[in-house]
RNA sequence: GGGCGCGUAGCUCAGCGGGAGAGCACUCGCUUCACACGCGAGGGGUCGCUGGUUCAAUCCCAGCCGCGCCCA
């Protein structure tokens, strides 16, 4: 016997570790069913589950419970990455608690307590999986930094090399001068802030009484200013371009160039240019042959010695600046001003130039200051030598696939995001002064020629070939980004590069699913290398899901204290519950609000549904050996049977579009609304009753029925449902998550349909009267029905028992001319209903009622009839429109009729 | 400034060309033999505003107002 409640505590671990020790799990390589994959979007090895993992990582379930119930060969790809940034600083930090740095420990040193670390705290968020239900594939279980994966990452980043789609060049890249790294655009954080504009007055250097006023956000970069830019059509400077000014503090003497970029309208339409310090102004050096100075040291400080020059190519690229002999040329920065930080120089620079009667006016200036999303810090666009991807070249068939509905988004529109990123991206910078990661696979000579290989051994050969001779190779320092490696997950975890038969099977997978924050770090990147290295699509489908908020509509943040925790809301009401929910609220290009009264919400759902698996159980409603469907003869056994095939047709079209909120909805609906509100009480009389036969047949319909629940509603409430399957079927039925998913729409049964409508709207007419009427809910009355049909004649006869009981009458009685005085009076159809009310009935109450009936009616009729009367409608509407409306029309006419006559009986 | 999305019942949201829906909240009633984490019955909406297309607009189009996100 089942408890009063489903306690999801004392269940759901033995639950999980049967399904884990069965293998159903696994992906069945050697079998017949065509696979069904999807690749887990890796979560960050340092993480732990937060609100939009359970999220996504449900609806991840979700798919692949259903797909695995209907059959398919399932794989669900886990693991985790190694977040090179991320797991070094974790690491970092700990040591520094015990007064280390990862200086101390030299390299191989840290590497080898990162994987200390690793081992110990690794495994966090796998667990939390765990107890989330996730029906992950674990014994494939990869990791960025496994050999596998890691033999991946030197083969493609040879491959790319090789075809010229990696390189490495000189130029600004986004500089983190706390972690001392570069990152990638996508890394970097532009925050709005009101900062000040500065300008300063430039003196001409051949009339120092005549100046040009430069606006600035960054006064300090003007030390390594290499020229002032005003547009080519500014008539206030035509005459001085060419010209050159005396750069004050410094005194370098630099050019004045005509430009597109200095915009007349801003400012004093003049704008100073510091090619190695701003992306921009790095393009008008490209466009104007400019020098570039790096002012900056590794930490953001102006540098003391020595400053090399570069200069642009043709090609675009920087190279050195020599004199004739091949000596690299110099510069230095006024001692002052050496070692100084970057905002410390910016102080100063200000003083000085105010005190040389320089500085024209500060004003304040809205902008965005670029930050590094992992230190906090201001990054500094800083002129370094760096590995590049070429993204532009790659980009171009993950377009054409999206373009050509290879790849499709889901919602479509995530398509035009997706478009704008590719077709506008830029080289990606790959390398990463650190430790922690795959480092690159390239070896340098010892005039710094570089030798790209998979192997140390490879890099020897090669260089030995170049040289004519065996010379030491220094081997690159950096290591690649975290996504360079995860890209390559779609075939790096199926044994990329190796041509295994897990590769030809499951690449590419059938969805990706995940959030839109990731589509550039990641979804774009998987595209291009999947194209890249497997020649097709990496996935068919993208899902992209909203994200989680809080129930106030609020990002949740650690700093804003919203944050809600996935697992202290499993604590309180279950997983199936959490799970439930998350699905439920995942309707498309919609935020989740979050909030706990709706898991408490489905935490009800889950114990009104237990309940009606008890009520089964207590009824004896077993499943029936042999039971067919479609042979029942019951109509109220068809009527369930037909409406349990809809059902499952409603969250199989649900699922099978993503629209994962209306699978969901579908399957409460008819558990609640109709099986447990409407069938399981009809049921009672059945079970209960004399007629072995009927009772019989409804006890393993019931049985039936409530299995398919327990299907339908699997994939979203696993615990639960399995732990019913189990205890009704007392083990003879085997796993539910093993179970088959039905076909549907062969059970229809249109007449059963009709019959049971009719019951259940007699029965909620009568209700809702008798409350109306205030009869007290216990008294039993007897209905009288007036001009009944044959069709009413005969329901009446077959569904007595149950209308009796549900609708709380003591009799029920056909009629031809009735005693009206003092009667409720309901119209149904052709019938009228009648409840003698004597004494009960407030006349004049009675007659508002009735009034109020009519009046609806009659609004109804009078849109209809001035609908049908408009010939535009009847000319143009479809045929099958203006019957519905006719038919409308005629319903309302009669019952309205009707209503006057019991109005007048009444008044009689 | 560019792009995307959203304004529907008190709240959170479905619906998206032909009868305004759900959950929660609210009101009233209920020891009805599965369930008070429940049962029954209710109240509540010019479907942001203004135009347009259409026989017909909450739904399509345009503009406006308000809100959010992304990018510059």
């Amino acid at each position: 016997m089942l408890d009063k409640t489903f306690d999801a505590k004392t269940v759901e671990n033995d639950l999980y570790r049967q399904w884990e020790e069965s293998g159903v799990f696994a992906a069945n390589p050697e079998g017949n069913a065509t696979p069904y994959t999807i690749m887990m979007p890796p979560p960050n090895v340092t993480g732990s589950l937060h609100m939009g993992h359970a999220l996504t990582f449900t609806l991840q379930d979700v798919l692949i419970r259903y797909h695995r119930m209907r059959g398919r060969d399932a794989l669900w790809q886990p693991g985790s990455d190694h977040a090179g940034i991320a797991t070094q600083m974790v690491v970092e930090r700990q040591l520094e608690a015990q007064g280390v740095t990862r200086h101390d420990l030299g390299r191989a040193g840290f590497i080898d307590k990162v994987w200390e670390w690793k081992a110990q705290s690794g495994g966090t968020i796998q667990r939390q999986l765990r107890a989330l239900g996730a029906s992950a594939d674990w014994p494939r279980e990869r990791f960025t930094m496994d050999d596998g994966l890691s033999a991946a990452v030197r083969r493609i980043f040879v491959m790319l090399h090789r075809d010229g789609l990696i390189y490495r060049d000189r130029r600004l890249v986004n500089w983190d001068p706390k972690l001392h790294t570069a990152i990638s655009d996508l890394e970097v954080e532009q925050r709005e802030t009101t900062g000040k504009m500065w300008y300063m007055r430039y003196p001409l250097a051949e009339d120092p009484s005549r100046f040009l006023v430069v606006g600035t956000t960054r006064p300090e970069t003007m030390l390594g200013d290499t020229a002032v830019a005003v547009h080519p059509e500014d008539e206030r400077y035509a005459d001085l371009i060419g010209k050159t000014v005396r750069l004050p503090i410094v005194g370098r003497e630099i050019p004045i160039v005509a430009d597109d970029y200095a915009d007349p309208e801003k400012g004093s339409g003049a704008v100073k240019i510091t090619p190695a310090h701003d992306f921009n102004d790095f393009e008008v050096g490209r466009r104007n042959g400019l020098r570039l100075i790096n002012i900056f040291d590794l930490n953001a400080a102006l540098r003391g010695g020595p400053m090399e020059l570069y200069v642009f190519t043709p090609e675009g690229h920087t190279e050195p600046l020599t004199d004739a002999a091949g000596t690299p040329l110099t510069e230095t920065l006024p001692e002052a001003y050496q070692g100084l930080d970057r905002f410390a120089a910016r102080d100063k620079v200000i003083a000085e130039i105010e005190a040389a009667g320089l500085l024209e006016k500060i004003d304040d200036n809205p902008m965005t200051v670029p930050y590094g999303d992992r230190s906090g810090v201001v990054i500094e666009p800083w002129l370094t030598e760096q590995w590049f991807v070429d993204a532009k070249e790659l980009a171009k068939e993950p377009i054409k696939a999206v373009e050509e509905g290879r790849t499709r988004f889901v919602p479509t529109h995530w398509e035009n995001t997706f478009f704008e990123w590719m077709r506008n991206i830029q080289p990606w910078c790959i390398s990463r002064q650190i430790w922690w990661g795959h480092q690159v696979p390239a070896w340098f000579g010892p005039d710094g020629t570089a030798f790209v290989e998979e192997s140390e051994e490879e890099a020897l050969a090669a260089a030995e070939t170049h040289y004519g001779k065996a010379v030491e190779l220094v081997r690159d320092p950096d290591v690649l980004d975290t996504w360079f490696s995860s890209a390559l997950w779609p075939f790096s975890t199926l044994g990329w590069p190796e041509q295994t038969p897990d590769l030809a099977r499951y690449y590419p997978g059938d969805v990706l699913v995940t959030g839109f924050d990731i589509i550039f770090f990641w979804v774009a990147r998987m595209m291009m290398f999947g194209h890249y290295a497997m020649g097709d699509v990496p996935f068919r489908d993208v899902y992209i899901h909203a994200l989680v908020r809080d129930a106030k509509g609020q990002k949740m943040s650690k700093s804003k204290g919203n944050v809600i925790d996935p697992l202290d809301l499993i604590d309180q009401f279950g997983t199936d519950a959490l799970r439930f929910t998350l699905a439920a609220l995942a309707a498309q290009g919609r935020d989740i609000k979050m909030s706990e009264g709706r898991v408490q919400g489905s935490r009800n759902f889950a114990t009104k549904l237990w309940n009606a698996a008890r009520f089964c159980e207590m009824n004896d409603c077993r499943p029936a050996d042999g039971f067919d469907p479609a042979a029942v003869k019951l109509t109220l056994n068809r009527w369930i049977i037909a409406k349990a095939d809809a059902a499952a047709g409603k969250v199989a079209e649900g699922l099978d579009a993503y629209r994962f909120n209306d699978a969901a909805g579908a399957a409460y609906a008819f558990t609640w609304n109709t099986f447990c509100d409407w069938f399981v009480e009809f049921a009672k009389p059945l079970l209960s009753g004399e007629d072995a036969a009927a009772r019989a047949e409804t006890q393993a319909t019931a049985a039936w029925v409530l299995g398919r629940i327990l299907v339908l509603l699997h994939p979203f409430m696993p615990y639960v449902t399995e732990h019913l399957w189990q205890a009704l079927t007392q083990g003879q039925g085997g796993q539910l998550i093993a179970a088959r998913w039905p076909d549907s729409g062969a059970l229809a049964a249109p007449e059963a349909e009709a019959e049971m409508d009719w019951v259940v709207e007699l029965i909620s007419t009568i209700r809702s009267v008798r409350s109306e009427m205030n009869v007290p809910p216990g008294g039993r009355l007897p209905l009288l029905v007036k001009d009944a049909g044959a069709d009413t004649r005969q329901r009446l006869e077959t569904h007595g028992a149950l209308i009796e009981r549900l609708a709380r009458l003591e009799s029920i009685a056909l009629v031809d001319d009735a005693e009206t005085k003092g009667a409720a009076q309901m119209v149904l159809g052709e019938a009228t209903l009648l409840l003698p009310l004597a004494g009960v009935i407030d006349i004049d109450q009675e007659k508002a009622r009735l009034g109020r009936d009519i009046a609806a009616q009659e609004k109804e009729m009078a849109k209809l009839d001035k609908k049908l009367g408009n010939p535009g409608f009847l000319a143009k509407a479809p045929p099958e429109v203006v019957a519905e409306q006719r038919e409308r029309l005629d319903e309302a006419t009669q019952t309205r009729d009707r209503l006057s006559a019991a109005l007048a009986r009444l008044e009689a």
